[in-house]
DNA sequence: TTACAAAACTAATGATATTAGTTATAATGC
DNA sequence: GCATTATAACTAATATCATTAGTTTTGTAA
């Protein structure tokens, strides 16, 4: 007996296939296999798949929303910036397809995904608020954390480094190093 | 008339395809209709696409690889630092299929592709021995310069930001405050 | 229970990668 | 120059995809 065929459902599949089997493994026969259905009736619920694949990088930005919004309640300044760093790094590694999925998310126009984007830097923009830095200070700060935790995603999926040295000591300095850094450059 | 089809011709017109249409574009039958052939025929040069696929990234790599070299030489320290990592940032942008090749270089086994990222780290690794980092400092520095210049190329092409506020100020900013923060901690 | 809408299906088309087997071309040895 | 051989092209075939069209089934609402 199988599950009710949703827009969800076919959603939830396809994350749980990009995880497990990489990005590449996600074709409409894969998902429609797994939920026991022919292809062409997938069509009644997406309607390509591109279109699943930029549901599954929206599904995957609202998670990363919702992380970050965890980790960065009841915490301020440099200790909220650091979390929200980590919980965007740690999303990724234990979530490989969803990192796929936000790379390839080619589509720059589309507007729910920017939607999306638009609302988890403003998160951070809350958490650098009371530094009352200018405009132009704040992107560059955002852009940097932004940075920070784009290639530390990229570089723990990369692996082949030293086992000795965990990553995430590199991921603690960097980012305590560039938060101190760009506060320190507002006092003087 | 034709040009004479070889492994590096191949190489050639398939990182002309990237970087003009997109790293999906990249196929057999795309690749063999621009060097006027049929698609089996490549096969007498390549074993496979993912044969292909593989060999372009080791290919993006050899070029990263010589334009972090003319970079630096000639710089030292700091200076030098953010020469490799401005050096990175551009050839991504400027390459962006070449930029796609790296990040699907899946196989973390390949030798090939692990020698050339050691080469490459090498580079930077001889930029930071003036300094005497311990092994793990210097681990981390590298780290950190690698996931600055990953992430800024992410960002990149993602693009999507305010045009007032340009992305190379950015990185120009971050790098400086993590090179000299990093610098910092050794004199303490 | 009938009418309608939603969602499944089959069948077909056109890309694509890949393999097998064949022919043409180029290089080499005499 | 010619025969041999290796290289690289070709055609033909198969399997896997996405996608569309048209049909049937299923479920819901009147």
């Amino acid at each position: 007996m199988r599950e009710k065929v949703t827009r969800q459902a076919i959603l939830q599949i396809s994350e749980k296939i990009v995880n497990q089997e990489g990005y590449e493994a996600l074709t409409l026969a894969r998902v429609a296999k797994a939920l026991e259905i022919k292809t062409p009736s997938l069509y009644n619920h997406i309607s390509s798949l591109n279109d699943l694949r930029k549901a599954l990088a929206l599904h995957a930005l609202k998670q990363l929303y919702h992380e970050i919004m965890t980790a960065a309640v009841g915490k301020s300044g440099e200790e909220a910036l650091k979390a929200i760093g980590f919980a965007y790094i740690h999303l990724m590694k234990d979530n490989p397809g969803l990192y796929s999925a936000t790379l390839s998310a080619l589509d720059p126009q589309d507007t729910e995904i920017n939607q999306m984007s638009s609302d988890t830097i403003a998160i951070i923009l809350r958490v650098l608020e009371p530094y009352h830095l200018s405009e132009e200070k704040a992107i560059h700060f955002v852009r940097g954390l932004r940075a920070l935790s784009y290639g530390f995603s990229t570089l723990e999926r990369q692996g082949g480094f030293n086992i000795d040295v965990p990553l995430n000591e590199s991921i603690s300095i960097a980012f305590d190093i560039f938060i101190k850094g760009m506060i320190a450059t507002l006092k003087k």
